[in-house]
DNA sequence: AATAACTGCAACATACATGAATCATTTAGG
DNA sequence: CCTAAATGATTCATGTATGTTGCAGTTATT
């Protein structure tokens, strides 16, 4: 936040191999969460060694991964208005936010914790961001389920399993719109109806 | 299958230990999947290397576990009359036969397969199984997805997770029943939810 | 009671992942 | 262009999981 202006200091090449390896770790990781190091670092098109010169432990990586997944959950709550939007509405924009971001969101819940480390590890304030909109959801009738928790998981397990549907997926071929957006409608209809919200229906 | 009458050959003891093995594998790599053969061994109050006689590699316990859990799997799907009950009735055995077998799905559905080896593990016998019902539960309009494919893995997936739903969740303290009965309640709601059934209930 | 199987304990070998360090080479940026 | 930073390649050290083997003591089965 304060370096930009130290040309000497960070070198643009060593951001872009940050960003490579995390890239790389994020997809290998969501693959095979016991991966090693080289395979990530194979995957990246980098040396191991950099990778160790980038992050100075294996779980200094999982804690970035974390970190980074973080953020762009709190972006993707903050840029759908998930406070003030109609609840409908920012559920719909939240979810496409996170398409779009290809979030590795399986790795990441699992296995980035400790073994005995229960529960996720998103940061409070993300929590406390879905809680709201599925609150709001309840309050505006949208659903009857009232356990702001009990939403929060079906949504990220749905948010990962319409994640990983192949595009030639029948369901989403069922869908009227396509691509994202397909996904997108998908995954809103069956967690409205997971939580007994109104059938709905085209 | 013919060696009942083979007196010395396999010890009673020995099943034992197999058999606890195998509990104890179910329970520490649903926790964490990569623990080692060390820790199994100790939470069935073994020595590792009783583990190692046992079951020749750690490949083939994950092997041993993933044929046990088809098994159980198979028998639930025959005892549910999954191909002759009405077809919510056999959703409805199927899932309370499962609950009460404390399958330690997670694991299994993720983990014992190669890194590389997509696809979940289950035999195609259990999956033609699971497929019938769903197709069934369509059919009588019971749901509105098509795709067998799409509703096995929401079913499997809200296996896993209302399975791990602590007993004092409010999603669960506002079921009518109490115990497993509430968690299969709870899961065929949401399952019919999410698939475009019927509202039912209150 | 006798035999054979099973177990725990310990030592050993092997393989692999992690992490640090060095050095030569390339590359970004002033 | 010149300097400092970044990278690749290699080596070394360490820790841990895996798998094997031998032996002494225990337990099941006949």
């Amino acid at each position: 936040m304060d370096e930009t202006n130290r040309p000497r200091r960070v070198r643009a090449d060593a951001e872009r191999s940050t960003a490579r390896i995390m890239d790389a770790a994020t997809t290998v990781l969501a693959a095979d969460p016991s991966a090693s190091l080289e395979r990530i670092a194979d995957a990246a098109g980098l040396a191991r060694a950099t990778v160790h010169r980038r992050f100075s432990s294996r779980q200094a990586l999982l804690d970035a991964l974390v970190a980074q997944l973080n953020e762009r959950y709190l972006k993707g709550l903050a840029e759908a208005r998930v406070q003030t939007a109609p609840p409908l509405v920012a559920l719909h924009r939240l979810t496409e936010l996170i398409f779009e971001l290809k979030v590795g969101h399986r790795f990441a819940m699992e296995l980035a914790a400790d073994p005995e480390g229960r529960e996720p590890l998103l940061e409070p304030e993300v929590v406390d961001g879905l809680d709201a909109l599925f609150t709001r959801l309840h309050e505006s009738g949208e659903i009857a389920a009232a356990d702001p928790a009990w939403c929060r998981r079906l949504y990220l397990v749905l948010l990962h399993e319409v994640h990983q549907l192949p595009a030639a997926a029948p369901e989403l071929a069922a869908e009227a719109a396509e691509g994202v957006a397909a996904r997108v409608d998908l995954l809103v209809r069956t967690l409205l109806g997971a939580l007994g919200g109104t059938p709905a229906r085209r």
